[in-house]
RNA sequence: GGUCUAGUGGCGGAAUUGGUAUACGCGCAGCACUUAAAAUGCUGUUUGCCGAAAGGCGAUUGUGGGUUCGAGUCCCACCUAGACCACCA
């Protein structure tokens, strides 16, 4: 008998499906169903194939041989996304040309993805630095260009000094340039843009008719970050009374927007803040008084890179604007103005309402600066001692809670209740035509007798919400904390009603805890007397608010945006984080954008019969040291023709990013080979849309919103049929090295491939991949994991060649068809249940289940070997089911038993079990009491519930288990339990 | 700081989606084969207690509560780890 030998038998197999060349084939306009699946492609860099890169990969390939096998006209394809910067530097550390690297690394990922014995349709192989492709990338941009989504602006952009590249925001981690890890800085200059933020609710919408993990769905929200909110335009005057005249008609008012989603804060605006790079900083700065120190502070920032700004996160900092003032449209009420980088530019409009009460960032930077905070927002509070009760009326009333302090004493006024077990704070309702104030003073001496004390803090509202049970009532107690000192023990004689309620107390700091003292806001009033105060970002109760008091947030929001509408101060508006996708590269290895810059006509498109504008050839990949790409160095290049007027025009010199030709490689799969459009409309409608796209999470809010972005706009211009370009996307985790690092080389951690196939195989490394944990999920890998899975692979073989040994050559489909005639029904009910428990796992993308159903019932076979010498059924079943997973064992042991056609061919189909052979006659069932295993019992399939008492009663274990049971629970085929 | 995901034996993990927790694999131990080893096969392997054994009784899915006849699974709080985002007003 021969051993299993996969060194041998994987490349004799690679090499006879390529000489099959429909095997894997893709054929458009079939009559079977159609299957897109695909995988995203890769980036030939110098360093290969990653095990990493096999996970999805391999299970791509299961499903595309799996869905043959079920009858479906699969499309498998395989490309390179080879344009980009590591294949540049590539270039230029080894002085050769970008595309001479990029097609030797391709060569190497063909000859890799070859030795995995993938099924994919190389037909149809695509490469996104051929011209005949970029062709069409140019085509593309163009489409935005005149539907006006590609355009130019000068803009701050973050640059990487090391690549001396403008990089994306996405680009952009932690501060720092995604590929090189230098801390990028912001330069400003001209730059090609693409509208995507004109997509932002499509993009939004779109999410929620396809089949995306929630997490990715979850990732892209919250990148385009969609919030509603209100515009608020303040405006600006001088200081001085005596402002310029000119300026007085009212036409020609100064106004800062700003936007906010918290308008219901207003009130508690006390100063608004502007970016230091934003257009009101920049106009503002010349009508002020300290120009200087302003201008200086805005240099300063620039210098910062991203990374400072962000460690400073604690501290921040800023410039006054002395000399103008702001006004609170809402109350008129006149505010400071500053210049702060804790305001972004580039978000809503460069300029914030700043709320010290309400917000983090204002109450830190208004604490560091002294300026003034006002609460507009009260908490409401649940006293979780006595919650309101459901049923009971709600009573509210305005209150003052007083803390008396005597610091010669150093300890606090409290009243000890007689009727109740309370501690209280002197408290008391408000009455008509009383302030907060007045209300605490007379409380104080009529309940306590102290005459002279002073205010010593306004401790802010709060609504408490709770059961007041001497009344019976809920009380909504709107209430003022208010905090005093004692100045002499001095006390009037306190009326006789009032002692027989309660007493006077002295109560030490450390006893004012929720255990001692019944007071709903006591954190609050504490917070405020320590001078620990916080914001409150939360919703709550509009107070302090003019005619918006007593409304909730949610209420004010809309209340307040309303009459600001009506005045023409403001509106309702939505903004995104998300921004315009900066689309120039300033380097040699890209797509040339296709625009010719006439001095007369301006930007204008390169004609299509011109396209594809190529690459010239230079003698220096460098990018220039003015950011310049190196193509602007070429001027036999550079200096073209305008195709409008025929005048001398200037190339674009800028390329596009490497996202460029992966935002749409999924339509040219379709129609690969083109040269009159980038994709057969008919064919697009036969295939789209991709139905499992497979790719990592790193690219959830770069590459796959961006080839979103460029499907959903191809579909309102009518080039493609379907919105969505993916009906279904999954994603796999990151495989970590042995010591649960990520892998690098630096560590020496790396697990190669290509040793993996050559020690183990193509097919046991496939079947680790899967086997190793949930495909989503990220693990670590194992080297004694992949022998036990080669172990598996070598039972396997060995039971095929003892079986095949002693089977006659038959074709197996003859076999398959037929039954077990001695009604071996355990064998066969078996087989149906794998093949369910397979199915159910393959549907699932349960990978990791496959292979441990499969392990099962190998090891269960290898127990009935004798009856599979007769009826080689089930193991011909283990086969065909293993095959997509381990494709060459399969196919040679499938042609060991005298089969002569590939088990790939389309001829055998894949399995299904047979609800009826797996119907048992009898099912074990679990006894239980109280919820508590006592036993199982084998009852005939479907019984009813007496039926089983029955059986139970009968059975001497559990005889007596029925009685005194309060209620019997019983679910059929499954379980019956006595409640006692 | 925000959002999300996860936490089950010595380890990777399984659990029909609320119904016998620990499948499968790794590791470990023992046995068989062998002069020997490798390879292979078989047996055992969550844990405590009782028992010579067959077996029996109990505990157990990060911690603490809750819902339910019944919770690894659902709800609440906390702890821990990872991923993504991060001064987004």
């Amino acid at each position: 008998m021969n051993k299993y030998n996969p060194q041998e038998i994987e490349p004799k197999w690679q090499g006879v499906w390529e000489k099959t060349p429909d095997l894997y084939k893709a054929v458009d306009f079939d009559k079977k169903p159609k299957h897109y699946v695909m995988f995203e492609f890769n980036y030939p860099s110098g360093v290969g194939l990653h095990v990493g890169h096999l996970r999805g990969q391999t299970i791509c390939d299961i499903i595309a041989r799996q869905k043959r096998m079920a009858g479906y006209n699969v499309l498998f394809p395989i490309g390179w996304d080879a344009f980009g910067l590591p294949v540049e530097n590539f270039a230029i550390k080894n002085k050769m040309h970008p595309a001479i690297a990029s097609a030797q690394n391709i060569t190497n990922f063909v000859k890799q993805e070859k030795s995995l014995g993938y099924s994919v349709d190389w037909s149809r192989e695509i490469d996104t630095t051929d011209p005949k492709y970029y062709k069409w990338t140019q085509w593309l941009f163009l489409r935005f260009f005149e539907h006006g989504l590609a355009y130019k602006k000068k803009m701050p952009i973050n640059w990487c000094p090391s690549c001396k590249i403008g990089l994306a925001n996405e680009e952009v981690i932690d501060g720092k340039c995604e590929r090189c890890g230098t801390e990028s800085s912001k330069k400003g200059m001209e730059q090609w843009m693409l509208k995507i933020t004109a997509y932002a609710d499509k993009l939004l919408e779109g999410l929620k008719h396809v089949d995306y993990p929630e997490r990715v769905k979850l990732a892209q929200e919250n990148w385009i970050g969609r919030s509603e909110g209100t515009s608020i335009k303040f405006q600006i005057t001088n200081n001085k009374l005596q402002t310029n005249s000119k300026s007085q008609n009212s036409n020609d008012k100064k106004y800062v927007e700003v936007f906010t989603t918290r308008v219901d804060t207003l009130y508690g605006c006390t100063y608004i803040v502007l970016a230091p790079e934003s257009q009101y900083t920049e106009e503002l700065k010349n009508h002020i008084s300290n120009t200087e120190k302003v201008e200086k502070y805005i240099n300063e920032t620039k210098k910062k890179s991203n990374i400072e700004r962000m460690v400073e996160e604690k501290e921040k900092t800023g410039v006054k604007l002395e000399g103008i003032i702001a006004v609170n449209p809402i109350n008129g009420r006149e505010i400071e103005i500053w210049v702060a980088d804790y305001v972004i530019a580039d978000y809503g409009t460069g300029a914030v309402m700043a709320v010290p009460a309400h917000d983090d960032r204002d109450f830190a930077f208004a604490k560091k600066y002294g300026i003034e905070i006002i609460q507009s927002i009260a908490p409401i509070v649940t006293y979780q001692k006595t919650p309101p009760v459901e049923g009971l009326k709600y009573e509210e009333r305005n209150m003052v809670e007083v803390i008396v302090y005597d610091p010669k004493k150093d300890k606090y006024l409290c009243l000890k209740w007689k009727k109740q077990p309370w501690t209280t704070f002197i408290t008391g309702g408000i009455e008509e035509g009383e302030d907060p104030i007045q209300s605490a003073e007379r409380e104080i001496t009529e309940e306590t007798g102290y005459k002279n004390f002073k205010l010593k803090k306004v401790l802010g509202k709060t609504r408490a919400i709770f059961h007041a049970a001497h009344k019976n009532v809920n009380r909504i107690a709107n209430a003022n904390g208010l905090f005093f000192e004692l100045l002499n023990d001095e006390r009037e004689t306190v009326a006789d009603e009032e002692n027989a309620i309660h007493e006077v107390v002295w109560v030490d700091r450390d006893e004012l805890t929720t255990d001692n003292i019944v007071c709903a806001s006591l954190d609050y009033w504490l917070r405020e007397i320590d001078d620990k105060g916080i914001a409150f970002t939360d919703y709550g109760i509009l107070v302090n608010s003019g005619e918006f008091n007593g409304l909730t947030s949610e209420e004010g929001k809309k209340k307040i945006t309303e009459k600001l509408k009506s005045e023409g101060l403001g509106d309702f508006v939505v903004n995104y984080k998300m921004r315009d996708w900066i689309f120039s590269r300033q380097h040699y290895w890209g797509e040339p954008i296709p625009i010719v810059n006439c001095e007369k006509d301006g930007l204008v498109p390169v004609p299509e019969d011109q396209l594809p504008v190529l690459l010239p050839d230079v003698e220096n990949y460098e990018p220039t040291d003015t950011g310049e790409s190196p193509l602007a160095a070429i001027t036999d290049w550079v200096n073209t023709t305008c195709p409008k007027c025929g005048g001398p025009a200037k190339r674009e010199t800028d390329t596009m990013p490497n996202w460029a030709g992966s935002s749409w490689y999924f339509l040219r799969y379709i129609d690969p080979k083109n040269d009159k459009v980038f994709a057969d409309f008919e064919k697009l409608k036969y295939w789209m849309p991709v139905d499992i796209y497979e790719g990592g999470m790193e690219h959830t809010t770069l590459h796959l919103l961006y080839s979103r972005f460029w499907n959903e706009f191809f579909y309102d211009i009518g080039l493609v049929p379907t919105k969505e370009p993916y009906a279904k996307r999954i994603a796999h985790g990151i495989i970590l090295a042995e010591d649960g690092k990520k892998m690098s080389k630096s560590l020496g951690n790396v697990i190669n491939p290509t040793d993996l196939i050559e020690k183990y195989g193509a097919d046991a490394t496939r079947a680790y991949e899967m086997f190793i944990g949930p495909f989503d999920q990220q693990v670590a890998w194992d080297s004694k994991g992949i022998e036990g899975v080669s172990r598996f692979l070598n039972k396997v073989w060995n039971l095929g060649m003892e079986i095949a040994e002693r089977t006659e050559n038959a074709d197996s489909q003859k076999l398959l068809t037929q039954s077990f005639e001695i009604g071996e029904t355990e064998l066969e009910v078996a087989t149906h249940k794998t093949i369910k428990k397979f199915n159910e796992a393959l549907e699932g993308f349960r990978y990791n289940t496959l292979i441990s159903t499969l392990m099962e019932f190998t090891n269960y076979l290898q127990t009935k070997k004798d009856l599979l010498y007769t009826y080689p059924q089930p193991y011909l079943i283990l086969i065909l089911l293993l095959s997509p997973i381990c494709p060459h064992i399969a196919e040679e042991i499938w042609q060991s038993f005298g089969n002569e056609e590939s088990i790939f061919s389309g001829k055998y189909s894949w399995p299904r079990h047979d609800p009826e052979k797996i119907k048992e006659d009898f099912v074990s069932i679990i006894i239980q009491e109280n919820g508590k295993l006592r036993g199982n019992i084998d009852v005939p399939a479907d019984s009813d519930e007496s039926a089983v008492l029955e059986i139970c009663k009968n059975s001497p274990k559990f005889t007596s288990l029925p009685d005194g049971a309060k209620k019997v629970v019983y679910v059929k085929n499954r379980l019956i339990n006595f409640v006692k």
